[in-house]
DNA sequence: GTGAAAGCGCTAACAC
DNA sequence: GTGTTAGCGCTTTCAC
């Protein structure tokens, strides 16, 4: 593959001027830049990265680890992180650590490796450790997901207040007995969401019931299971909110199988306003994440860091909505 | 940050000796070897990788560029290359070309860049220009849809054969006018969708008709007002196949606000056996793609062809299977 | 405005 | 078995 030397070589110049040429720095003689160009052209040159970040000590790359690549709230992150980054030259590598803290850390090693000028990721447990980032100067934002230290910037959803306003609204609606399904222990979104419904429960003076919860991996099989073992149960939830999209998928089939209509029967909110919510039948109530906007605020405060390692840390919380729809309503 | 010779005087041995002991190369002197690694450790030291690709002259990275990452058939694509990519010590980046060409030629320019050592892709278009890569000798593999030249490896599904299926057994159920909803012209598995229903449109002894088809984005949105201009006219399909499940959101959508029942009133099959399928009333019919699949045959075909690039270029075609469900019968 | 030369951090000959 | 040294391709002083 051509090297700069090639291109400077045919042009007949040196390689400095090459260099500077091809990334307008200072001024290059009009005419001698013409040659390089033609030269780099005919050539097909293309500059070599690595050696040139080695030489500038700086990538214009972000990595992003995200964890879980088939949850449409992750991608759409990865969409506002990517939109944002390339309007300013960065560009994003993206990592699916898929709920596993083997590879989350891998990714992260990569990413250190790799000398990527910054990370945002959405941790997968609180034990993340990215002490190995921040030791080594490299700006890190959470997004989803906090870190137990506060040096990092974070973009957050309220996710516990939309919990109990979900199940506020189950309550409303007139259901008795509001089941939920959430994430494992450990997982903060999951840990918030339990704590939204328990705020919400003792609000509608019920009594709390560790009967009426489950938790399990934010996955379908893991929440068709826990809905199966919920609803043969004596005294059975007669509503549930669900901790993610990716979970309702069970929950519904569980539901459908143990012959429940959703809503009539069993009231349903789910988080995420996900593509399909209003093809089900009855469509699906949820609660909308800005995910998107996660994203971009997430690489805005990134890039500003990279640009400043002195700014102070800042957590950007931003709200939920809650979309109503026919799962949650008896009529 | 640390480097190697700040790893070699703390442990008092050449620069040579840390980057052979850390790279378990050649022997070395085991008490040497426990002081390198103790130096490693005490100090933080991560290798540099540019430095290390720039010097070795090549990179375990892969770059995977995807057409649309919110959509669960390349998210599964994903999983696969990633999947036996790591079990040998690759990495993969994932790109969005977010089917716009021009986001893809961008990325075919990073991936040259970085010096990754080989790409995937699914092109956005048969106009995809894979020349810059191969003129520098870098291994491309080509999935879901064929590149224009046959020098390269290619994973494909036989989506003609599975469309013609699809909608042969859409006439087998007795629909008398069906209709095809498909991708844009020039992007192949749109081209090829609708000649596979063409196939099954001549086969059944049907007439093929041009009131009866329609092209639009690979979206929701697009195919929505598809549907509703595709039902409008007089004597209008009462069966649809679907090229994508992107599309099949608008489909289902336009046909429930035009108050027909899918099934009874207007059969439905789509491409890609999305988690949601069966949540449908009444639920989807579908053509599962072996998308997992694709990829991890993608990501052994790339490998290959780096360890050897003498190999001759292949493609493999896999299969699609129907899966009937209640969306593609009247009763 | 341009070129010579140093050096980013690493690995691989090559000596010993 | 270990150290010395050259050099991967680039950018950036520093002279001119």
């Amino acid at each position: 593959m051509a090297t700069i030397s090639d291109v400077a070589s045919m042009a007949g110049v040196s390689t400095a001027t090459v260099s500077r040429a091809l990334n307008g720095k200072s001024t290059v003689d009009p005419e001698l830049a013409a040659r390089v160009f033609a030269a780099a052209e005919e050539l097909g040159y293309s500059p070599n990265g690595p050696a040139r970040n080695l030489r500038r000590q700086e990538a214009a790359v972000l990595a992003l680890i995200i964890s879980d690549v088939e949850n449409p709230f992750f991608t759409a992150i990865a969409r506002g992180v990517e939109d944002v980054a390339q309007a300013v030259g960065y560009s994003v590598v993206l990592c699916n650590s898929d709920e596993s803290g083997d590879k989350e850390r891998r990714y992260i090693d990569v990413a250190i490796q790799e000398r990527v000028a910054g990370v945002i990721l959405s941790p997968t447990s609180t034990t993340t450790n990215t002490k190995r980032l921040t030791d080594r100067g490299m700006p890190v934002v959470a997004v989803d997901r906090p870190l137990p230290d506060d040096e990092h910037d974070m973009v957050l959803v309220d996710t516990r207040m939309a919990a109990k306003e979900a199940a506020a609204h189950l309550f409303a609606q007139g259901y008795e007995q509001v089941g939920c399904i959430t994430g494992p222990a450990g997982v903060r979104t999951a840990d918030d969401r339990l704590a939204g419904y328990r705020d919400a429960v003792r609000s509608a003076k019920k009594r709390s019931s560790a009967r009426l919860v489950r938790r399990t991996e934010y996955k379908a099989a893991g929440a068709k299971a826990a809905t199966v073992g919920l609803m043969s149960q004596d005294d059975p939830p007669d509503a549930l909110l669900v901790a993610n999209s990716s979970m309702v998928i069970g929950v519904l089939e569980a539901l459908d199988e143990l012959g429940k209509q959703v809503g009539r029967d069993v009231g349903v909110v789910a988080f995420d306003d996900v593509s399909w919510a209003k093809l089900v039948d009855p469509p699906l109530s949820v609660v909308a994440q800005p995910a998107y906007e996660i994203g971009t605020v997430a690489a805005q405060l990134l890039l500003a860091r990279i640009a400043d390692s002195d700014r102070a840390a800042t957590t950007t919380t931003l709200s939920a909505r809650l979309i109503e729809r026919g799962s949650s309503s008896r009529a």
